[in-house]
This record gives C-alpha cells, sequence and structure tokens, in this order.
DNA sequence: CGCCTTTGACCGGCGC
DNA sequence: GCGCCGGTCAAAGGCG
C-alpha cells in the first residue's frame, strides 16, 4: 500500500511511536500496511526503516499522525545510530498475490541500503505465517534484549560474509518466538536481527522500582570524568503521542553508587518512567495507567548530573 | 547437573 | 528429478 492510500485511511490509530524517521514524508518510500495495521516503509533521507502499529481504537488522518510523531523525534538526528526497524506480516495463503517475487525478505538480505532498494510492498507467499520483525542495531545493542535466547543454529549465507545464528527462546518451553543475528554486509558495525513469532509467556522483569523512582543497573566506570554512551528512554502516552514526563537530572544513587538514580518532575510527576544505562529496556509496556513506547535514543554525557538539553 | 554453544547432518522449499 | 539453499536438529563438549 503506498502512501497516497495511507494518508486516506480511516479507523486506525496510533498506539506506538516511530523509531529511526526523518519526519519527512517526502522521502519515504517502500510504504506498506500489514493485516494488523501496522505501517512500515523506508526513509531514504536517513537510511531508516520505521514503523507505527495501529490498533482499532483511535482514529487520525496522515496528517495528524505526522503532527504527532513530531514531538518525540527531533533529538534523533541523521549522526544517531538509531534503530532499523521493519515489521511484517506473513500472508495467509488465501491472501496470496501472484506476482513476481520483488520484495524484500530480510532472511535473505542483509541490511537496511538493500532494504530500501530491494523492498516492494507487494505480498507474496512466505514458508511460514509468523510475524517478522527486523531490527538494526549496534553491537552494543545486541546485549540490550530482554529475552532470554538459546543458540540452536549457526550457518553460512550466500553471497554474505558473515554467519547468521539462529536462536529460541529459553524462557519458556513452547515459545515460538525465534531470532536469527547477522552482521550487516555494508556496515560491519552494525546487526540485523531478525525476530520471528511472538513469545507465548510474559515479559521477564527488569525494571526495579524505588520510591516512585526507577533505576537502572549503570554499567560503566564509576569515574565522574570518563564519557560513555548512555541510552536515554523516554516515554510517550500513545494515546495523545505527547511525552508525559521529561528527564530532568541523573544523580548518583543515595542507596548504591552502581546505579544513577534519574528524575523527572514535569506535570508533577517523578521519575516514573525514565532509565538511564546500557541494559536499557525498549518496546511496549503499561505503566500507572498509561499505555508507553520506550524510546532508545544515544546521548553522551560526562558529568553525573545533566539535562536533557544537553542530548 | 543444567544450560549453553558448536557444528555436521538432515529436511523441505524452490528454481532450473 | 536434481541440486542449491536456508532453517532446524541433535550429539558432543564447555562452563558455572
Amino acid at each position: 500500500m503506498f502512501m497516497e492510500e495511507f494518508c486516506g485511511m480511516e479507523d486506525w490509530g496510533l498506539q506506538a511511536v516511530v523509531r529511526g524517521f526523518s519526519g519527512d514524508f517526502t522521502n519515504i518510500i517502500n510504504t506498506g500496511v500489514d493485516d494488523q495495521n501496522s505501517f512500515f516503509g523506508i526513509d531514504q533521507k536517513f537510511d531508516h526503516g520505521f514503523i507505527f502499529d495501529f490498533p482499532e481504537i483511535f482514529n487520525f488522518s496522515g496528517d495528524e499522525l505526522e503532527e504527532l510523531y513530531k514531538p518525540f523525534y527531533p533529538a534523533v538526528t541523521s549522526s544517531v545510530p538509531a534503530e532499523t526497524v521493519v515489521e511484517f506480516k506473513e500472508e495467509t495463503p488465501a491472501n496470496v498475490v501472484q506476482e513476481k517475487q520483488t520484495d524484500y525478505n530480510p532472511s535473505e538480505t542483509s541490511d537496511s541500503t538493500s532494504m530500501a532498494a530491494a523492498y516492494t510492498p507487494k505480498y507474496k507467499r512466505r514458508k511460514n505465517q509468523h510475524k517478522r520483525v527486523v531490527v538494526q542495531v549496534s553491537a552494543e545493542g545486541l546485549t540490550s534484549d530482554i529475552w532470554a535466547w538459546r543458540k540452536y543454529g549457526q550457518k553460512p549465507i550466500k553471497g554474505s560474509p558473515h554467519p547468521r545464528s539462529y536462536y529460541r527462546c529459553s524462557s519458556s518451553k513452547g515459545c515460538l518466538a525465534r531470532k536469527q543475528v547477522e552482521q550487516s554486509y555494508t556496515d560491519p558495525g552494525m546487526f540485523i536481527i531478525t525476530y520471528t513469532a511472538e513469545h507465548s509467556h510474559s515479559k521477564p522483569t527488569r525494571r526495579n522500582s524505588l520510591a516512585g523512582t526507577i533505576r537502572q543497573k549503570f554499567p560503566a566506570s564509576k569515574s565522574s570524568t570518563y564519557r560513555t554512551n548512555i541510552k536515554q528512554e523516554r516515554a510517550v502516552d500513545s494515546i495523545s503521542g505527547s511525552r508525559i514526563s521529561a528527564p530532568e537530572t541523573v544523580l548518583p544513587s543515595p542507596v548504591d553508587e552502581d546505579f544513577f538514580q534519574v528524575q523527572s518532575n514535569q506535570d508533577g510527576k517523578e521519575g516514573e518512567e525514565l532509565i538511564f544505562g546500557d541494559d536499557f529496556f525498549s518496546g511496549l509496556e503499561e505503566f500507572d495507567g498509561y499505555n508507553l513506547e520506550i524510546l532508545p535514543i544515544s546521548c553522551h554525557s560526562s558529568a553525573q548530573q545533566f539535562p536533557l538539553s544537553s542530548c
């Protein structure tokens, strides 16, 4: 489905937000809407993929959507190694469109550049019926997965200098979730992760709450003068599309020196949903009555305390 | 001992 | 039908 059709759509809403999207529709190519109303595409300007998830509850026009995502995108620039995410559903045989096979298959192509070049939103029959999500992450991002995986295979892939590794979820027997990991051909510093099927169990809990502040272990040196890459997360109210709080300060924890304490005071709310640290969480979750999409953003800091404006 | 990775074998889909 | 290719299996060994 192409942009004109997308903008003309009604009866869908915004649940999640955009990762790695430049905010300019004129650069968007290869868009599509899957059978779960997820809108996906490639942003040529920054060579990023993106997705929107559209549940049944809200109504937006394309213009409204564009306005919605803007407030939480500006901190991401072309210098930021944002995730590339492309999500699509496998087609059922009944929905198969008999067309020449020209679409991108993330299990056969290995990077976002080739995605943008090769992917068209034409559906075809695929081997299995599971949802697939393709994410491009840095080496650092490889360790940020909250799920437990067990490697069950590795294969050399024709045309790629790097092998592909196969993982299955090890948290629960019978869980069909799979992931494939391979190094990007064009950027060896990046890795392509393909998730297949969904977990049949709840998400592991890795967030601890203390006195209204969520804390996450900060893995870097305890020195106050080092420079390190910090993952910053923002919480977005999925209903209004606006950020429901902003980070104000990051302070050494008075309880544990290995932790930093993040505080936020916007709208009278205190540090509910902000985590700093390499071991970050990203995804959709409910918190305090809100449906939140957690957005990781790269940020540098050389101090124990820094405002958001320094990012 | 349980869980993990490694790695060659095996299997099914697909193109010719 | 045959061969290539990607995905999975399962035995063996490593590690805490």
